[in-house]
DNA sequence: CGCCTAGAAGCAACAAAATCGCATTAAGGT
DNA sequence: ACCTTAATGCGATTTTGTTGCTTCTAGGCG
């Protein structure tokens, strides 16, 4: 009946785990990604390279489990005043720094050891979380805002899909311009509904508002 | 004058190339991908394994290759008389193929090993091409279409993200429901703009309209 | 406060895979 | 038919990945 002695989240564990993590990261820097292997991470860390293998796996997932960390916002999104000024301005950092050459790698590597979607899955968590802080302001000044959903699939999707799958460039412009056509489909939904064609998104209540 | 020998796509070489991907193939239907080596591989293709480590680097590289031709659709979309109703049935059956377990697993594998994002760029022409299939129809029969662009950022890119990010189920409703609003978007766009704020997409000039 | 237990790390022998030099084959052009 | 050279085969060597067993220690319990 004791809890869980499941995971030991403390103690030498924990300390194996940091540096192994702090390797990975130095050693990234030092020798580039590609030339990493994981005795070299091992010796590193002070390690033996069987520990890496029974906790890792392989060196992919030890890598996303790195990346994730990186992916982490570290502030919240700033706080401009208004809605559409909030978003323009995450958005822009958002492809800033998912589209950035390190960015992408993380994208990469936190995709790629991840059998189980677990690392994809907070990966989508944490754009997710950035945004409903926004619309939490936005709501608290009154404003109407567009479901996480709506922001999701027409400004994070987008972004994410040329990032993996297109060569192009990606700019500041291209961001706005997402956000643009995000926050009008909201208003159409909310306000004028010009053709019944207009935008039953997501319906848990797709009646009229 | 003579083209380039640059690669040498008959004779021996293709041979070589087609019996290892055939040797993939079917060593992933026996053994399951995760017990594949390129040892094993070789074995069954009756080639020396340093030959697969030459052309193709690694076994992320080799499946890699043989995603993307999995992924290659095979026929046109269906013709089914209008645009929305060949973009509803085009949308579908990507989903479907993409969201299924298989599915999945090629678009990872064709992200995997793929160091200069050339094979997830051919994904993206796939799906391009599909949509221009579809969208040059509805041309011939004076419809008015949306642009590609917008039916990859609105339809596609929400799909691959889901499918990548987030473990929820995918179903059709959710297709139709991109291409509903994708639809509705480039009419608003062409017709009446209720607002200043309506759509302008990849605007080559971005003054007012 | 000190034992007990079990999960985690160390160690070392082993198995498997990846790399490399060199010999051989065979496309493709002349 | 010959020549050039990319591509493959082969085998030795290095590196990486696996496994059984021992040792250590965090966390629970009396």
């Amino acid at each position: 009946m004791s809890p869980r002695p499941m995971v030991r989240p403390g103690g030498r564990s924990a300390r194996v785990q940091e540096s192994v993590h702090a390797a990975v990261r130095e050693l990234v820097g030092e020798v580039g990604r590609d030339a990493l292997t994981v005795p070299m991470v091992a010796t590193r860390a002070g390690v033996t390279p069987s520990t890496i293998y029974r906790r890792w796996g392989d060196l992919q997932e030890l890598l996303s489990d790195v990346a994730v960390e990186r992916l982490r916002p570290e502030t919240d999104p700033a706080d401009l005043g208004s809605l559409r000024a909030d978003l323009d301005a995450w958005a822009e950092q958002f492809l800033d720094e998912m589209a950035s050459p390190p960015g992408r790698a993380y994208i990469r590597d936190a995709l790629l050891g991840d059998p189980d979607g677990t690392n994809a899955g907070q990966c989508s968590a944490y754009a997710a979380e950035q945004i409903d802080v926004v619309l939490a302001r936005a709501v608290q000044r009154g404003e109407p805002v567009p479901e996480t959903e709506l922001l999701i699939d027409r400004v994070v999707a987008p972004i994410m899909y040329r990032i993996l799958f297109r060569p192009g460039r990606l700019d500041a412009a291209y961001a706005r311009e997402l956000v643009t056509n995000a926050v009008y489909a909201q208003q159409v939904e909310a306000g004028a509904r010009p053709t019944q064609a207009a935008a039953p998104r997501r319906s848990k209540k797709k009646t009229d508002n």
